[in-house]
DNA sequence: GTTGATTAAGTGAAATTACAACCATATTTC
DNA sequence: GAAATATGGTTGTAATTTCACTTAATCAAC
């Protein structure tokens, strides 16, 4: 770009590729329609993707403090710090804060964060199976398996 | 939420699930940790992610209108449209508009735009490579085959 | 126990994104 | 060929995201 010395004169292209030889480019436009289509199904139940992504986690395993759903979740901590705000305002979750270390803040599902999971939960699945359409269930042992390796090593680097 | 007729006075969960076992969730943190992951390789070619993905497309086959961008890229026009301002000051592509449809605006990659995707190749090429870590050529072989099944079914609903 | 380093959460502000509305051109229908 | 419809790109704007920085609390060292 800025002095751009043209060591050639007319320098014939010298990479040539093709982004679909790319996984992380499949893995670009597979997140982007799912999210859009996650977001579009959670419409009717009041509750953004990211809401239910923390939920999600929660159901299983409640009372991780922000930086632990962080990680989880690849939510910078920020902003999962005001998403946490919205859900609690909402009444989705609580923020508590154990006696023993102040500085955290364990988020804790609420009865009613429970129910809206149950209560989304089937329309979730639907868009996760549409995604998987025609994956017999060997398939999507391997899809699994390949894709956490893959998270794996995206995480040992400069992840996040 | 609103009204909730606490049908049942406690409620035990009636949805119990792992996050683990749905792709969807390993795409999201991949594309959350690889995006970062390649926005930071680019820095030192002042190019932002979304820039790198333009050129990829262009460098391969020049010359497309913003809607077809859009859709091989997933990104929403609009942004795309303002993406493509922005690289147009930089001198890395052009617009063109075609005499028979002046509706039209062709995306075509300058001299200075497929130098900058020579030099910034091997650096996203270390970065894509990373992610396979450990994978064996038939095991990227499957991954890419699985994820493009996967693409098609996304597309196939409502994706974006 | 006081100082310094570390960890956790939250805040501010710029950049990006999504979504609706718009304008200009082209196409269809009558 | 005029009016209605459709298409492609752009603009406006609110919401979200990112990133640097701040504050509060704990831990470590002396």
């Amino acid at each position: 770009m800025q002095g751009v010395a043209r060591a050639l004169p007319d320098d014939p292209t010298p990479v040539r590729f093709s982004v679909t030889d790319f996984p992380t480019y499949y893995i670009y436009t597979i997140q982007s329609g799912n999210l859009a289509a996650l977001n579009h199904a959670l419409r009717p139940f009041g509750i953004p993707v990211m809401f239910w992504r923390v939920l999600a986690v929660l159901q299983e395993s409640d009372g991780h403090n922000i930086s632990y759903l962080s990680g989880k979740l690849a939510i910078d901590r920020s902003n999962l710090s005001r998403i946490v705000d919205q859900m609690a305002r909402d009444g989705l979750v609580e923020r508590r804060t154990p006696a023993h270390d102040r500085r955290n803040v364990l988020v804790c599902i609420t009865a009613a964060g429970r129910r809206k999971v149950a209560e989304a939960f089937p329309a979730v699945l639907r868009i996760v199976e549409s995604t998987l359409d025609g994956f017999s269930a060997q398939e999507r042992r391997t899809l699994l398996a390949l894709l956490k390796r893959m998270r794996n090593n995206v995480l040992q680097q400069g992840g996040r």
